[in-house]
RNA sequence: GGGCACUUGGCGCAGUUGGUAGCGCGACUGUUUUACACACAGUAGGUCGGGGGUUCGAAUCCCUCAGUGCCCACCA
């Protein structure tokens, strides 16, 4: 009889498993089986994330519990994993941790440096996955700089440039002057800011004080008009005249728009160039004339005269004091307003006008709303934060970056002709900055001066075709069409308007074109069929973890502390979709499973030696009360799992575990097991049996959960019987309708007995007598207590005479 | 200004077809019951954010108000 030793080694324990797995290569995908098929998109994180924290760990736990669990249904699964490591956010990483001046560094010096530093962020992150069990096939992994992923994005842009998908157009652009590059909509977070409303005095052209209100002084040198609401009677006469900038001297037309708003301000607006989207749609719609006054620097130009040269805000500090100066700054009031700040840098977003890549996505909504309805969420209310995003979008999306570090444009462009020169796809990937374009002459024009597209891919572009990279890890094309769509999405919230928008839309505009036509219907143009959305990290006070907060936990020292299993345990603590607060307290819960687990089936192994699972026996009533939750929790949480609701899962099992099955059930056929006599009885194998199949099946219910601490006990006994080489392959335990307590008679009668049971133990406490202290009688309150179970409860609770 | 989520014992949370309020942590009183003191037995503690309605009956459905958080939005 294998024997376990008292204590349970978790450090070494959890390192040996990892091993184990890797060796036996148990998450391995099978390529070959036709067992049906369970891929998942799995999230490729920033490896410039130089802390790895309890956030990360929670959303990439909760997704894998479900993964486990449908690896035990049956399902062949894919689990590929990526690492985004291309584009701004890792250019950001390297420049801030080296102090790199990118003008005083050539663009392959500076790509070398990137490659370096995201594989030892790679590295870092599968360390921690490892040590956290996280079951990916370690061999179907991808970086969005690689050529498999290079090749893929560049195919994209190809087949939206030939679906017409794509615009190449010079247009006021949302604009990073730190980052200094073009950016998307997406790429802005709202930021509310404390400022003033300055009014300041223009003049008509015979004298007369115009006075308009403005947040940016600094832009006066670049307006372009002064509207009015066409029905204000105050400035109704001066549409059509003209008005003198102050300080500039220079005369802008006064124009009507319904959109002004008379009760803002003065109800006269100064229409720069341009200070938000509603400058450039008036703008465009009234054709006015175009004043470049800030630079990609967010300088100011020699339009700007003697204020060139400055940075907006100085320049803003400048031109108020010189308004000031000259009596034209009438007043100023303290104002609330929201500006579009750049995400990764909090810098304030200008719009500069350049030439840019865009994929079309605004004639696209209606079709994009219908792709969300038909993505099943979870939970379901996550929807309406895509839906909120696809409704509110303005601009398409721009998909060129001025920077370094990313995946080039397969492009060429006649310098003389702008025709668009590109590869074919047979060649890709390529780069057009050292590769030689495919034509000598312009197809279009015959000029030789063909120069290549100097900007770089948004890193959005590839991670929004993840799950095509990940199907195509596998080289099998018949394979890949049974991963491609995935069947899982797992993500944050954060990002349904960038990774989860952008990849519904691609797999929109490519289904056409993808050789996948297998799964394909023409109501399905999903990349996956399910979303599973997470909340985020929290610190124990419920603050959003962050970097300037320094309340960020690592997630390496705490592993090491309480184990992988013990934090698994915790980030089950939050349904889906709700953000999680960092809790020591369940950690140290978790812990405790772990040690009950061990315990627990420390016992049973204790009494299974000729354990005999084919004998027909009859059961006695605590067996089938046992059996008979068993089988309720089997059902409950198999539904939750499937539902995603792993935090009810577990406290489904941990209610079965700890009350029913230790608490209770152990206690109750102890006077079995322990009675030399009873050996080899009737009552002793049903007793054996009962607990074989409830620890059996408590095991494989923690799992998913516990990866470690139940591979360890499944291995110590559990294998030699059931086949599978781990428990993680091993079949999801069964709920037998045979368990079922159909006889309600029976049932109530067992709520008795449990109830008289209950009565003595709160006898002997409040005798402040120890439990296992024989007493000689009792009389118990339950006049009904049928006389058969009499002997059941006398052993039971080591009560000599139970009187009624 | 719009949308979504949340508001249940000291703390963190469950309560999915409406039917006598649960769990974990913490507190307190006990107990070495031949698995486990990382345990077990027991005790105290909540009129389920406020108000209104539907119903024989609501934490659970409807309305309304308030607070918290997140997302979105052109009031310069």
């Amino acid at each position: 009889m294998p024997e376990l030793p008292k204590k349970y080694n978790i450090g070494e324990r959890e390192k040996y498993w990892q091993n184990f797995w890797a060796k036996e290569g148990t998450f391995k995908f099978d390529e070959k089986s036709d067992k049906p098929i369970y891929s998942v998109d799995t999230p490729p994180p920033y490896v410039s994330a130089d802390h790895l924290h309890m956030g990360h760990i929670m959303s990439y736990s909760q997704a894998e519990f479900v993964v486990r669990y449908k690896r035990m249904r049956g399902y062949n699964v894919y689990y590929p994993m990526g690492f985004d490591d291309n584009g701004l956010p890792t250019e950001r990483f390297v420049e801030k941790k080296y102090k790199i001046d990118k003008s005083k560094v050539t663009r392959p010096e500076f790509v070398k440096i990137c490659l370096e530093e995201t594989k030892k962020g790679a590295q870092n992150y599968k360390d921690l996955w490892t040590a956290l069990g996280i079951s990916v096939d370690w061999s179907k992994t991808y970086s969005t700089i690689n050529e498999h992923c290079q090749q893929i994005s560049q195919w994209s842009f190809i087949d939206l440039y030939k679906q017409g998908k794509m615009l190449y157009k010079e247009e006021p652009t949302f604009w990073c002057p730190k980052c200094q590059t073009a950016l998307a909509q997406a790429d802005l977070e709202d930021k509310e800011e404390k400022g003033k409303l300055n009014y300041v005095n223009f003049s008509s052209p015979d004298g007369k004080k115009l006075q308009i209100a403005t947040t940016r002084p600094e832009l006066i040198p670049a307006c372009v008009a002064l509207f009015v609401n066409p029905e204000d009677k105050r400035y109704r006469d001066l549409v059509g005249k003209k008005a003198k900038v102050p300080l500039f001297d220079y005369e802008v037309p006064i124009m009507a728009d319904p959109l002004v708003d008379p009760e803002f301000g003065t109800g006269l607006m100064m229409v720069c160039t341009w200070g938000d989207a509603e400058d450039v749609r008036k703008w465009k719609e009234y054709k006015l004339e175009t004043r470049k006054i800030v630079d990609t620097k967010g300088l100011l130009t020699e339009l700007a005269g003697s204020y060139q040269e400055l940075y907006l805000t100085k320049a803003r500090e400048q031109i108020l004091a010189d308004l000031k100066k000259e009596g034209l700054l009438e007043k100023q009031a303290d104002t609330e307003h929201v500006m579009n700040v750049h995400e990764r840098c909090d810098t304030p977003a200008e719009f500069i006008i350049t030439k840019q890549w865009f994929i079309k996505v605004l004639d696209a909504k209606e079709a994009l709303l219908k792709r969300g309805e038909e993505l099943k969420w979870h939970p379901e209310h996550m929807k309406s934060r895509y839906v909120n995003w696809v409704e509110a979008l303005k601009w398409d999306w721009c998909i060129s970056r001025d920077r370094y570090y990313g995946v080039p444009f397969p492009v060429w462009h006649c310098q003389d002709c702008a025709e668009v020169i590109l590869p074919e796809e047979k060649d890709l990937p390529v780069d057009p900055s050292v590769d030689k374009p495919p034509v000598s002459t312009c197809p279009k024009c015959k000029s030789e001066n063909i120069v290549p597209e100097s900007n770089v891919m948004d890193t959005w572009m590839t991670s929004s075709l993840t799950p095509l990279i990940g199907a195509k890890l596998v080289e099998d094309e018949a394979m890949q069409q049974k991963l491609y769509p995935a069947t899982l999405r797992p993500q944050a919230f954060e990002i349904i308007r960038t990774w989860l928008f952008y990849t519904v839309t691609k797999a929109y505009y490519h289904h056409k074109s993808l050789p996948f036509k297998e799964k394909y219907s023409p109501e399905s143009q999903l990349p996956f069929s399910d979303a599973m959305i997470s909340g985020h990290g929290l610190d124990d006070k419920g603050r959003k973890i962050s970097k300037s907060l320094g309340n960020y936990v690592d997630a390496n020292k705490i592993i090491e502390q309480y184990g992988a299993d013990a934090i698994r345990y915790w980030a089950t603590g939050a349904s889906l979709g709700a953000n999680m607060r960092y809790s020591e307290d369940e950690i140290k819960k978790g812990k405790k499973t772990v040690n009950k687990l061990w315990n627990a089936t420390k016992f049973c192994l204790s009494h299974f030696a000729n354990l005999d699972l084919e004998k027909k026996v009859e059961l006695e009533p605590a067996d089938q009360w046992v059996l008979d939750e068993l089988y309720n929790t089997i059902q409950d949480v198999t539904d939750d799992f499937d539902n995603y609701e792993y935090s009810k899962a577990r406290n489904s099992t941990d209610a079965f575990f700890w009350q029913t099955f230790t608490d209770n059930y152990l206690e109750l056929i102890k006077y079995r097991l322990y009675n030399k006599e009873e050996v080899g009885s009737e009552s002793y194998i049903a007793a054996q049996q009962t607990l074989y199949t409830c620890i059996s099946a408590i095991l494989k219910l923690y799992a998913p959960i516990m990866p470690f601490i139940t591979e360890e006990l499944y291995q110590a006994y559990f294998k030699d019987i059931e086949g599978a080489n781990s428990i993680h392959i091993s079949a999801w335990p069964e709920a037998k309708g045979e368990w079922e307590m159909k006889d309600e008679e029976t049932k109530a009668e067992f709520a008795k007995v449990l109830g008289v049971i209950f009565e003595i133990r709160k006898y002997k406490s409040d005798q402040q007598i120890s439990l296992g202290k024989e007493i000689n009688e009792f009389k118990t309150g339950d006049k009904d207590l049928p006389e058969k179970y009499f002997d059941f409860v006398e052993k039971a609770t080591r009560v000599k005479k139970l009187i009624r």
